[in-house]
DNA sequence: GATGATTTGTACGTATGTATA
DNA sequence: ATATACATACGTACAAATCAT
């Protein structure tokens, strides 16, 4: 005895090409759910904090709350959203002592890749990153800060990629990922760009010369000048935490 | 009009607190499934490349699937098993590179942990890594290898702890659980754990000297030491790859 | 502090996709 | 190659916990 239930079936056939043209392989909605929050999360759209609930997570995509319970877990898992049993999701919000740590295992981790991208790149990949290094440039040039923000990014992927080690290079893109929500105003202060394009040219210069250790040195310091910029810009937005 | 449902409300009551002593605060049924099937796989009893499916998962808990696909997600987020969209769930399998890569990164996040622990720790902790280690010294003497397994894992997070960075700390610790199903028969070769104790002691000297660089390169060595035993002793019981 | 509204946690049913005979 | 079997992906229902009043 089939019960009248709900429309279904017709609703979200159409729907589910509406969401978003996530070009990505994503078979699944909860794939396609959890893309798309990412995205929002590491945007900005959805700033720290947000309370995310599951109903309305799904209706704006279409879906039942199970996709979308789903993808929150994976969220959790990546660190992008905080979840307590039965006091729902919100954005994850960081005290600044957790924010410094994350910050030196970022450069920390950073400084990894430079020393072993040194030893390991090859030649198609040193002159890829040359090339990379030059886009910045002409970014710096017309002071387009997004811009810049890609290049950097592209860069700074493409050390990873030069360790040769896939894993560590997963590692280090997600935690740049989950970082991503709280360096928003990185380039804005003041010189910035230029100064992070000096480093990066000083950096690019060791790493050519194959000096991993003062490669390494260098991307150390390059990412906690990064990490203490943002946390004198605006250290109280975030939770709580004193010092 | 309620259908029959079948008997419910009393039947998971009563499972509830029978599924196992998970001593930890888990107030929700999905967090004890995902407990206790994490320790399922750390310990070995699930070794890696068994299938896990949801239904049988769920009998065994006296669960529905819901909370078992919720733990699975979990699980596979940690890395621990794998999962293909419609194709279900099976304990994490790598390959040979994948592992060699990770433990490359495990080596050398223990390394940076050793050298920041060594300026960071306090006296207390100093006492308290030293006491550790006069523990494994009396499990090496009896030849007690799982005693001596817990002492050595007791070790290392004490030096995690010791950095005064909780989230590498955390970092750390999770990239060894997720190590850990296949470092099952780390202690079993000729004479490793007197070998292993040796390290630790020069280690350990290092660190209460102060000298962190060198405490890292020992680290270092250390661990990849423990990885080479493993791909050694059983290259072979993984997943494909050449080389 | 008690009550009602909202939201999560879990159970269960159906559809779809994968693998197998 | 077609069909069958099976496990997952998603939708829906209900109960319990949380919060708002």
């Amino acid at each position: 005895m089939p019960m009248p239930l709900a429309t279904n079936g017709t609703k979200d056939d159409a729907v589910k090409r509406t969401v978003q043209p996530v070009p990505t392989s994503a078979p699944t909605l909860s794939e396609a759910i959890r893309l798309s929050l990412a995205d929002d999360i590491t945007s900005g759209r959805l700033p720290p904090g947000t309370e995310v609930d599951e109903q309305s997570v799904g209706e704006r995509f279409g879906a039942s709350r199970t996709p979308v319970r789903e993808a929150l877990r994976q969220l959790a898992s990546a660190g992008l959203v905080s979840l307590e049993p039965r006091r729902g999701a919100r954005v994850a919000m960081l005290t600044v002592d957790r924010l410094s740590e994350m910050f030196e295992v970022m450069a920390e981790t950073e400084a990894l890749c430079a020393r072993l991208a040194t030893n390991r790149m090859t030649g198609a990949e040193r002159v890829a990153l040359r090339a990379l290094h030059q886009k910045s440039r002409e970014a710096v040039a017309g002071r387009h800060v997004h811009r810049y923000d890609e290049h950097n990014k592209d860069f700074h992927l493409a050390i990873y990629a030069g360790t040769h080690n896939a894993f560590l290079a997963e590692h280090a893109a997600a935690l740049r990922l989950r970082l991503s929500p709280f360096r928003r105003a990185q380039f804005q202060g003041a010189d910035r760009l230029s100064q992070s394009f000096e480093e990066h040219t000083i950096l690019l210069q060791q790493m050519l010369r194959g000096d991993g250790e003062e490669a390494s040195r260098i991307m150390r310091a390059h990412m906690l000048t990064a990490g203490a910029e943002y946390l004198n810009v605006s250290p109280r937005e975030q939770g709580s935490s004193a010092s």
